[in-house]
DNA sequence: ACATCTTACTGTGTGTTGCAAGGTATATTT
DNA sequence: AAATATACCTTGCAACACACAGTAAGATGT
């Protein structure tokens, strides 16, 4: 498994984490997140996997849609978290946290070599 | 995809990741590491998946084995990292390292709400 | 003999998800 | 008309962790 193949790997999970943690931020429209987090090396996301992503939170209750109308261009739909949402994303940043420090701690062991 | 799930979601990949991490800093045998592991919470793994791991991670030249006998019990197989391997794993560290700081920032934007 | 502990390995099946590739629709600009 | 930008959506594949269930073998203790 090369660098590549790697990063894929470790992008499971994190995505869905990633969008509810910037929808959690503001309302947003699909092709604003794509644009938004282009910028980002490791937290891009393409079309391909955002929107099946949006329409399975959506499934699951932890997002919610309304379309509105854009100044010239394609009606946008904006997606909010819903209580289910925010609550779940809560205890995903806390998983988060703990998790990242566990890895931490076997980083530092390597690093006193 | 409760919490259980996503968890599960989160170790795809990270637990190569780990492994090598693990091992990076002295020689194992796998029933070591399924122990040594077994206290951490997020990291733990069984042997149902380590084994089949470490096996790929040889197929692929990051680890290589030797057997050495044991005072009582069955022999053990050691694997230590090949110098392919260190090389994978300091990329991942760094992009480890940077996946995380971009995250955190996700995270601390949404602190400031 | 039997159980238990340590240690290694295998096989099968399931579920999840990232991603590439392609398609649709609206409005403005050339 | 054609191109471009914005915006949404679908389908199908490949990869892999994990659960569950098992095999085997050496050593020690009952």
């Amino acid at each position: 498994m090369d660098d590549v193949e790697w990063v894929a790997q470790l992008r499971r999970g994190i995505m869905e984490f990633c969008v509810l943690l910037f929808i959690s931020q503001k309302a947003c429209y699909g092709y604003e997140i794509v644009s938004s987090l282009e910028e980002l090396r490791y937290l891009s996301i393409t079309e391909g996997t955002l929107y099946p992503l949006l329409r399975r939170l959506q499934k699951e209750k932890k997002l919610e849609s309304y379309w509105l109308e854009s100044e010239g261009g394609h009606p946008r739909k904006y997606y909010k978290l819903t209580a289910l949402g925010l609550e779940v994303l809560n205890k995903m940043s806390l998983t988060w946290v703990e998790l990242s420090k566990e890895i931490n701690i076997l980083l530092n062991q390597k690093e006193q070599n």
